[in-house]
DNA sequence: TATTGTTATACTCTATAACTATA
DNA sequence: TATAGTTATAGAGTATAACAATA
């Protein structure tokens, strides 16, 4: 396939498959205590370090207050915890903790191990494809723009 | 790269990718008026043809009467009919109609516009391997069992 | 004054339990 | 009795608006 000449063409197609899959993905495994954000969130502070909470509102694409409470919901279940800036005594930094990372890695192997079940069963060269796409989904999700703000309920 | 000996090797790459994808997409356009329930729903009806309502509930891993309040919003919107069954006086049909068809293409026209402006930014390559992937991914999401209980909220 | 974060309140969507109607 | 669907009620997670504290 060469989409070089009209590299517009595919976007309905994989708009489409994208729905599909995220609903599989999303139906995968039970989402456990962790809401989707949650998940996002403790994520993000696993790849990125601590960060303020304005920034992991603006980068989940919620609102401050929604974020306030996440934070508060994930810090009473002690997978992330609030620090002051001692530069900005406005500026809550939240960290994740063990016990975060811990969990993270615990939904992504019943993720993991439910998906594998599923890929056991596609044909080699659909896997072989699946994988070599790996790198584009996260160039593409390293594109998307962290600053897009809160438009309606996220979900 | 070949994972023909050792094939549920990749799953948990595989897993965090799509975690992260998953998240990219519900970000990427505002959801309007419509859940992601909603739009699955209507996007297996138009895939399907007409389904009882306990299909659709077991289909979407969500229960009954959180299936009836969803069909009722749809139905109140214009974009899904409930029918009865003339073999089965308690059986419920729901149809998609022409409504629901142009708010699903509309809904799809708007992801694929931002979609493609991200996708237009990838290496040629990686776009290429995106859209081989596609056949891949169609796969998968055939795969997902439609048995699956509705375990703790869906999201 | 502007910025950071929290509190108060309302809404959407879902679950469980109890119910109605048909088979 | 069993099955298909609805109604009643409660809970999770989000939004907007109003507020408190720091810069």
């Amino acid at each position: 396939m060469d989409f070089s000449g009209d590299r517009d063409l595919p976007a309905i197609e994989i708009t489409t498959a994208l729905e599909r899959l995220t609903r599989m993905f999303l139906r995968l495994a039970p989402r456990g205590e962790l809401s989707l954000t949650a998940v996002s969130v403790l994520s993000l502070l696993e790849r990125s370090g601590p960060r303020r909470l304005t920034d992991l509102a603006m980068g989940e694409g919620v609102t401050q207050p929604a974020m306030t409470q996440l934070v508060s919901r994930l810090q009473d279940a002690g997978l992330a915890v609030r620090a002051g800036d001692p530069d900005d005594g406005r500026v809550v930094l939240v960290h994740v903790t063990d016990a975060g990372r811990a969990a993270l890695a615990e939904r992504r192997a019943a993720r993991a191990a439910l998906l594998s079940e599923l890929l056991s069963r596609l044909p080699e060269e659909e896997l072989d494809a699946l994988v070599t796409a790996l790198p584009a989904i996260g160039s593409l999700t390293s594109l998307m723009p962290d600053e897009r703000p809160a438009a309606g309920r996220t979900f």
